[in-house]
RNA sequence: GUGGGCGUAGCUCAACGGUUAGAGUGUCGGGUUGUGGCCCCGAAGGUUGUGGGUUCAAAUCCCAUCGCUCACCCCA
């Protein structure tokens, strides 16, 4: 049997409704936050992400899905967003048009890595980047965005309003005046150390050193002991640009802790950096994650280009979303055209299509079978009417209006069954709220 | 890339090395001509992931392989 390959994954039309509530809901948000959709192209240049995530990161030795175009140009898929979305903006000068770029993005990402909960090789961001601005409230605009999409969601489908088992964790980076001066004595102390590391901290010494901080093992944490911290290192300036960051989240009421020890692992971040947390993910554990990196556009050879950004990670909202609703969303159709024979079909079309045209949802049946198993297939197309129209019907010029959930039916006249139904829909769904 | 767990019907799972591999659920049909859900009856649906081996006998034990899954690594 054919089969989809290691890490990518259906969406069935049992939870693609889960989907596209998240995104309808993430547009929302967007739209109240003044955000606007760029899409920009799954492949790219292989530089583009190796100038923009750093050459020597795992995601681009060897994580990226890296192909040689027919004409020998290096491809690869996009593994994440803010890369793509920056060369766009270069590329089209829109940085000159106006101060501030604020877009999103959402859409599938691609990394070579081994399958786990909450991870797949193609997995699917909503995306959002703020350009042109160095302030400490674009960043908090940021995090308090990626709080919204995540929490808003959590209230909405668990009819909720208490707050969602979540953690916000924030951090700063530093900038290049502080940043490095931390980042030498730190691999110095290191060097000193190496013997003492674990083999993967050995090798993240090298590759990003930040990261021993978060090894698991004792042999790690004791070697660690007294190692060159970060927020000792931090200067003045992003001092008071967390300070800020922290001040507005406080007065949007949006919970956080610090954590010192918190890390990018892309090279391009600096400054702000936030993740969201669920506790109820497994392993992957991360729902929302980003922050600052005004570096990026001039390692792309752009101007200098400050920005912030986030991604949320779709499969990790949905498989919260699945424990935080009561029931599965499913589909549901307006009316089911019980139609039996062609006659009744031929009869039912026209209104089939006026009624399509209002934004109705019909179903119609294809066989001509009885009213039993019509009314079947409607139950099972989850129908709130079934409208009944066989040999006596069309006699009487009188359809049959069923109310599958109360189990009553009316009658309803040819010359006026359009309004009439449309009628009935409308004050139904207006009992409904 | 490394390690653990698991592969039986569309799905969730049973079956001590021993008849024809079962159940629930789903699908389809029936329960008097045109009234769904609940209930009752029936049918279809399997090369027990694949290939080898041990044995009188393998879904069951062993080996290999493929796949899924969880964790490490890394990351949303």
């Amino acid at each position: 049997m054919l089969t989809a390959i290691r890490g990518f994954k259906d969406i069935l039309p049992q939870d693609s409704l889960l989907w596209a509530e998240i995104e309808a809901f993430a547009r929302l948000t967007f739209s109240s936050f003044g955000l606007r959709e760029i899409r920009t192209p799954l492949i790219e240049k292989t530089e583009v992400f190796t100038r923009g995530i750093g050459e020597h990161t795992d995601i681009v030795e060897k994580e990226m899905y890296t192909f040689a175009d027919r004409n020998g140009d290096s491809l690869s898929l996009r593994p994440e967003a803010t890369a793509g979305i920056l060369r766009a903006v270069l590329e089209h000068s829109l940085h000159k048009e106006m101060s501030q770029i604020r877009v999103f993005t959402i859409g599938p990402m691609f990394r070579h890595e081994r399958p786990q909960k909450g991870r797949l090789r193609q997995f699917h961001q909503i995306d959002v980047e703020i350009l042109g601005t160095a302030e400490p409230l674009a960043d908090f605009e940021v995090i308090w965005l990626a709080w919204s999409i995540v929490s808003g969601f959590y209230e909405r489908i668990s009819q909720s309003s208490d707050r969602p088992n979540l953690r916000l964790e924030i951090n700063s980076l530093g900038c290049p005046s502080c940043k490095p001066r931390h980042r030498e004595d730190l691999l110095l102390f290191l060097e000193n150390r190496q013997e003492q590391l674990c083999p993967d901290c050995q090798r993240r010494s090298q590759s990003n050193p930040l990261r021993v901080f978060d090894c698991k093992l004792e042999q790690c944490k004791n070697a660690l002991k007294g190692a060159p911290l970060l927020r000792n290192y931090i200067c003045p300036d992003c001092v008071e640009h967390l300070k800020v960051v922290q001040e507005a989240l406080h007065a949007v009421n949006i919970p956080f802790v610090i954590n010192p020890m918190l890390v990018r692992g892309l090279d391009y971040y600096n400054r702000t950096t936030f993740e969201l947390i669920s506790n109820e993910l497994g392993a992957q554990g991360t729902v929302a994650a980003g922050g600052r990196y005004d570096g990026l556009a001039e390692q792309m050879e752009g101007p200098h280009l400050p920005g912030v950004g986030m991604a949320v990670g779709c499969e990790r909202l949905i498989l919260l979303a699945e424990q935080w609703a009561e029931q599965k969303s499913a589909y549901s159709t307006d009316i089911f055209v019980a139609a039996m024979g062609n006659e009744a079909v031929q009869t039912a079309l026209p209104w089939i299509k006026e009624l399509r045209k209002s934004g109705v949802s019909v179903l119609m049946p294809y066989e001509s079978k009885g009213l039993k198993s019509l009314l079947k297939a409607a139950d099972r197309h989850n129908a709130a009417y079934a409208l009944i129209l066989g040999e006596s019907e069309l006699q009487g010029r009188r359809a049959m209006l069923k109310d599958l959930r109360s189990h009553s039916q009316t009658e309803i006249a040819f010359e006026t069954l359009l309004p009439d139904l449309l009628n009935t829909l409308k004050n139904s769904k207006k009992d409904a709220k």
